[in-house]
DNA sequence: TCATCATATAATAATTTGCTTATATGTTCA
DNA sequence: TGAACATATAAGCAAATTATTATATGATGA
């Protein structure tokens, strides 16, 4: 198995953008479903524009991508980002943020982007 | 294998302290060998001072040990760090930095230490 | 076409970060 | 003991970050 590598300054920018809980569990929510805009907002509790400007960073690194479906905006995971493979070996450590999504369909707030 | 489980706010504030590059390049370095406080400061050309506060988060947090050896005060690993193992994951992924102190030993800065 | 919904962007304010300079602490050795 | 060296800490400042509020953009459907 080669490990493709990251330069140091790369790895470091990486980690920065996923050293806030915000943009680190999008992502490993990201790393199971694609989500959309309005799902994060209620998710995280959280203010429309305050998500929408993590997920610019996310999509201005390259991490994700986004494709718009009527309405709604939904986000998922570039695959071909250059350091995807370091992000997924991340995501891979992480536990499942399969609840947040769960609950959010008990609250019948899933389907308000269906 | 039993992967020990990471809280997200946790893996969060683990890889903010490491979304710097002086920092994640001191904790790669300290994955090899134990360092003193002058030789981070000769392989990073950085100040005394600010070599010393990058020291002091990751000592805060748990993730460096210190040793005083004379003169000199040597940090290492700490291995019963509870989240070491997710800090072991992401360093196995980084590059080797054995070139910094490579270099550092052509110009005979490693030695001021010894 | 206009009202509504979903999202993005801009401007601003509060907070955090990381450096610098100056100084304190602790160790060694003459 | 005092000078020199290694390191830590404190204070101050500039730059970066993140949230808020207000507004713009873009799509839908009556």
């Amino acid at each position: 198995m080669i490990k493709q590598s990251i330069e140091m300054d790369q790895a470091a920018a990486v980690l920065k953008l996923l050293g806030d809980k915000t943009r680190l569990t999008m992502m490993r929510i990201l790393a199971d479903h694609d989500c959309c805009v309005c799902e994060f907002v209620a998710i995280f509790d959280a203010s429309q524009p305050a998500i929408s400007q993590h997920i610019r960073k996310l999509k201005d690194a390259g991490m994700v991508k986004e494709s718009r479906r009527g309405q709604w905006v939904f986000y998922s995971l570039n695959r071909q980002y250059e350091h995807f493979e370091f992000v997924q070996l991340l995501m891979d450590a992480l536990p499942s943020q399969e609840e947040k999504l769960t609950e959010l369909e008990k609250q019948g707030k899933r389907i308000s982007c269906e």
